[in-house]
DNA sequence: GCTCGATGATTACGCCTGTAGTCATTGCGA
DNA sequence: TCGCAATGACTACAGGCGTAATCATCGAGC
C-alpha cells in the first residue's frame, strides 16, 4: 500500500478539485491567493473559494496552518493519490476493473494518438525489461 | 465524428448508469423486469427503479415504447459512447487530455497486473501492423 | 359493470454541491 | 489606543441526486 494513498472516505468535488490543484501547484497559500489563481479562470468570488477550502480542510484534504490572523493551506493529500483513486473508481465502474479495458477503449475510439501509441509503447519497454 | 455519439448535454449519475447496465445488457425490459435485476444487487424498491427510468427518459438516454398499459425501456445512447464521454472527461479533467499520462499513471501506481500489459501490447502491436 | 392489482406519474425529502453574502474577530496602521 | 480592513466562520439558497411513498389510471377477471 502506497503512503500518501490517504483516500479515506470524504470524495473531493470538481469545483473542490480545482482549487486543489492550484495548491498542489504551490502549497502554503492564503485564500487570497488562492483566488487570485482560481478566481479568474472560474470567475468566483473570495467567499466561494473560501467556502472551498473550509469544506476541503473539514474533509481532511487541506492542512490549515495559522500563519498571523490567516491560514496558509497546503495539501494533506498528494495529488497522485487523488489521481490514482479517481482513475480507479473510473476503471471499475466502467470497464469492471479491468484497465486495459480501458487502454483499448481509447485506443479504439481515437483518443489515441500516434504519439500517445509510441509513449505508451515506451513505457511498456521500460516498465518490463 | 462518431454516430451515437450522442452526447447531448444530460449527464447520467451512478446510480442511472447502474439501470442503463441491464437494458443495455439486455434492451426492451419492463420497469418489473429491470428491477428483478438491479433492485437484488443494489438494494432498491421499484419505486426507485421507476424514478430512475422516467428520469432518463427525460433526459433522452432512454426510449419508452408503450406495450399495453405499460413501457418496454430500451436505450438510446450506445455504452460505447458513454464510456467513450466519461472516459474522454477524466482524462481531461486529471490528465490535462493527455490520454498516454493516465495510461503511465496506472502502469507505475500497479493498477495494471502483468496480464494487463501483455493485453496492451498485444493491443498496439494489433492497432499498428 | 365493477373492483383489484399492476403500473407510470407525481410528489417528497434529506443530503450534497456550487455559489455567495454576512458576521464577528483581530492584527495593523494612524 | 482606536478604528479599519482583512479574514475565517457561519448562514443561505437553489439545483441535482438518491431513495421512496403515494396517487391516479387502466386493463383483466368475476
Amino acid at each position: 500500500m502506497n503512503p500518501s494513498d490517504d483516500n479515506s472516505g470524504e470524495r473531493i468535488t470538481e469545483a473542490e478539485q480545482a482549487v486543489m490543484e492550484v495548491l498542489w501547484d504551490r502549497p502554503r497559500q492564503t485564500a487570497a491567493e488562492v483566488c487570485e489563481d482560481v478566481c479568474t479562470t472560474r470567475d468566483w468570488s473570495l467567499a466561494t473559494v473560501k467556502t472551498l477550502l473550509s469544506r476541503l480542510v473539514q474533509k481532511g484534504a487541506l492542512a490549515a496552518e495559522p500563519d498571523g490572523r490567516r491560514f496558509l493551506y497546503t495539501p494533506l493529500i498528494a495529488r497522485e493519490a487523488y489521481v490514482g483513486g479517481e482513475s480507479r473508481r473510473l476503471v471499475e465502474r466502467l470497464f469492471g476493473g479491468r484497465a486495459a479495458s480501458l487502454v483499448a477503449h481509447l485506443a479504439e475510439s481515437e483518443a489515441l494518438s500516434a504519439a500517445d501509441l509510441d509513449e505508451i509503447e515506451a513505457l511498456l519497454k521500460e516498465l518490463r525489461p
